[in-house]
DNA sequence: CATGAATGAGCTTTCATTCAT
DNA sequence: AATGAATGAAAGCTCATTCAT
C-alpha cells in the first residue's frame, strides 16, 4: 500500500513542482530539469511518469480542471435556483484562483498557449466546465428566470472569459489586498446576473442610434 | 517615392509575414527563418528592422494595438452618448478581430504569454484600450446613464475578457459562419448594456441565498 | 575506481583535444564541434564541463601551465645556485615545449591573444611562472652571482621572451632535428649567463657613441 | 593629383583606423564594419581597396613593418661598430613601438596569431626585419667584436622575442610613467651587448653541474 | 524503479561580403 | 568610385530525451 500511493505522490509532485516552475516562467521558457530539481526527483524519473514535457502541461490541466470541476460540482449540489447557481460559479471559481495564484497563472496563460498546441487534444476537462455554465444558463432559461433571448453556450464562454481575466488581472497584481478579489466577486456577480435577468431590452445600435 | 517606402515596406512586410507565422505555430514554436522565408526577405534581414526575437513580437503589438487604438478612437469621433460609445467599441473589436484572424489569434494568445514576458515592458498600448474603456464607464456613471455603483477599471477588464474570449473562440471555429458574429455582437452588446443600466439590484448572494 | 576517474576522463579529453584543435587552426577559428569529434564527445557534453569557448582557452592555460611550474619547481628542488637554476629553468621550458608540440602553439600564440581577452583574468599561472625567474634573479643579484643593476622583473620577462620566441620559431620549423632543440638550450644558456654575470660594463650608447 | 593621392589617402585612413580597431579588439574580434566607420567610410568601400578582412591585416604588416625596416635603415646609416647598431635596433624597436602603442600591440598581439593564418604567405616584411639583426650579428662575429661562438639567426629570433615582450609589457601597463622605457631600452641595451661580447665562458650545465 | 551523464538536433544571431544604385 | 542594404552561411549554445548503471 506504501509503494502504492509512492507512485502517485512522486507523479503529484512532479505536477505540483511543475505549476510553480510554468507559473514562474512560462511552459516554454521551463526547462524539465527546474522541474525535476523542483520536484527532487532526477531528471530521468520524470519521463517514468509523463511522456514528455507537453504531456505535464495536459495532465496538469487534466488534473486541475478535475479538481476544479470537482469542487464546482460539490458546491452546486442542493442547490436548485440557476441564479444561485451562477453565483456559486462565479465564487467557485475566484476562490480557486485566489486560493492558487500560480495554478491561475498556468491556466489561464497556458490555456490559451495550448489552443493552440493542444488544438488536436481539444480539451475534454475545459469543455466540461463550459458545459456546466452553459447548463445552468440553459435551465435558468427555460425557467423564465433567464432572458429568452440569450444564447447559453455563447454565455458561458463569456462568463469564462470575464472570470479568466479578472482572475489574471487580481493574481498580477501580487501583493495587492484581500478586498480586491471580494470586491471583484460582488461586482462580477452582480454585473452577470443584471445582465442575464428578464425585463426591458436596451435600444438596439441598429435601431436608430442616437436618436431623440 | 518607391525608394521612400522600401524600408516601410520591407519593415512592414516583416511584420505581417510574423503575425501569420506566430498564429500558426506560436510564437516559441515559431523560427525566425520562417518568418524570413514568409516575407521573401533572408534570415539576416530582419535583424536590419528588429533586435530580436522577442523584438518583433512587442513591435506587433505596439503597431497593431495603436492600430487598433487609432480606429476606435475614429469610429467614437462625435459619438457623445456612453451607451453608444460602448456598443461601437464592441463592434470596433470585433469587426477588426473578424477582418484578421491571425492578428486576433496572436493578440489573443501571445498577450497572455506576454503578461510574463512583458511584464517590465508594461504594454503602454493595452493599457491605453483599457483607458479608452474603462473613460467611457466612468463617463456614463456620472451622467447616470450606468449604475453608480460599479468600477470602471474592473468592468473594463472584464468586457476585455468577454471581448477577447468571444474572438478566441469565434476565430478558432475556423469555417464558421458569418452569422455568429454578427450575433456575438448583439448579444454581448445587449449583455454588457443591461448589466451596466442603473435599475433594481439584483438579490445578493450572501443575502438569504435561493429565498424569493 | 574506474568509474571514479570517468569525470576527469572526460574532461581531460576534452582539454587535451582542445590543444591540438586550438594549436591546428589557433582559437577562433577553431569550432567546439571539431573539438568534440576531436574528443569522441557529443557537443553539447563539453558544455556539460565547460561553460564555454572561453572557458576552454582559460581552463587549457591554467592546468598546463600549472603543469609546467610543477615540472620546473621539481627540478629546482635541491638547487641553490642561482646559475644553475636558470639553466634548469631554460632546459624546462625548452623541454617542455619540444615535447609538446601543440601546447607549445597554443601557449606561445594563444598566450598572447589572450593577453587581450584576459586582461580581466589576469593569468594567474603565468605570473607564478615569471615570479619563479624572477625570485632567481633576486636571489643571484643579492649573492653577487649576478649584477647589482639588473632589474629582476624586466629580465624575466626579456627570458620568457626570448625563450617563448625560440620555442615558436622551432615547433614552426615542424620537420626539424633533433640538433636545433640542443644547441638553442646551450647557445642561450650561455647567451643569457653571460648577459648577467658581473664583470666590466659595455660602453653605454649616450656616452661618446662611436668614439675611439 | 588630388585625386591620384586621394586614394592613397582612403586606403591610408582604412589601415590607420585598422590598427586602432584591430588594437582595441584583436583582429577577430574586430568587424570590417567598424573599421568603416572609424574610417569615415562606407563598409563596401574598404573592399575596393582590400581583398578581405584578412587583406587588411596582412597589408598592414606589409607596410608598418615596411616602415620600421625603413626607419632602422635610416638609423644605422654610416654606423659601422656592430655594436652601435645594435644599440640603434634597439632604440629604433622601442621608440617606434612606445610611439604608437596600438601599432605595438597589433604588431605584437597579431602577428604571433598571424604566424598560423599567414603560413603560406611567409611574412618577408618579418623576414627582412630579422635580417638585419642577423647581419649584424654576423658582421660583429667576423669582425671579433661579438663571440665566435654565438649563432646569428637564432640570436636575432631571440632578440626580437625580448624586445617584443618587453615592448608589449610596456604598452599593456598603459599608464605607467616614461621611465620605464628609458630604464627598459638601457638594461635591455647593456644585457644584450654583455652577451653577445667575448670573454671568458660560463660554466657549461653538462660539465660537472653544481660544482664548485 | 530511479538516476543523471550524455546526446545531438535545432535554434538564434552575427558579420564578411556583394551588388544595385 | 562610393555606398550601405541585403544576404545567408556558419557557429555557439540549449535542453528534451535516452539509457547504462
Amino acid at each position: 500500500m506504501a509503494s502504492g500511493t509512492k507512485n502517485n505522490d512522486k507523479k503529484d509532485r512532479i505536477l505540483d513542482a511543475a505549476v510553480r516552475v510554468f507559473a514562474r516562467n512560462g511552459f516554454f521558457n521551463s526547462k524539465v530539469s527546474e522541474i525535476a530539481k523542483e520536484a527532487n526527483v532526477a531528471d530521468g524519473t520524470i519521463y517514468l511518469y509523463f511522456k514528455s514535457k507537453d504531456d505535464i502541461l495536459i495532465s496538469l490541466f487534466e488534473e486541475k480542471m478535475s479538481q476544479i470541476i470537482l469542487q464546482m460540482t460539490e458546491n452546486l449540489r442542493g442547490v436548485s435556483d440557476p441564479r444561485e447557481k451562477l453565483r456559486i460559479c462565479i465564487r467557485t471559481h475566484l476562490e480557486i484562483m485566489k486560493e492558487n495564484h500560480d495554478l491561475a497563472v498556468v491556466i489561464t496563460v497556458e490555456l490559451r498557449q495550448s489552443a493552440k498546441f493542444m488544438k488536436e487534444y481539444d480539451n475534454r476537462p475545459f469543455s466540461r466546465y463550459l458545459k456546466i455554465l452553459s447548463d445552468i444558463l440553459q435551465e435558468g432559461k427555460q425557467s423564465r428566470v433567464f432572458r429568452a433571448d440569450l444564447t447559453p453556450g455563447m454565455l458561458a464562454r463569456a462568463l469564462f472569459g470575464m472570470l479568466d481575466e479578472l482572475s489574471l488581472w487580481l493574481v498580477m497584481g501580487a501583493a495587492k489586498n484581500k478586498v480586491d478579489w471580494n470586491k471583484a466577486h460582488k461586482e462580477l456577480t452582480e454585473f452577470f446576473l443584471r445582465a442575464v435577468s428578464p425585463g426591458e431590452p436596451t435600444q438596439q445600435e441598429n435601431s436608430v442610434p442616437d436618436s431623440r
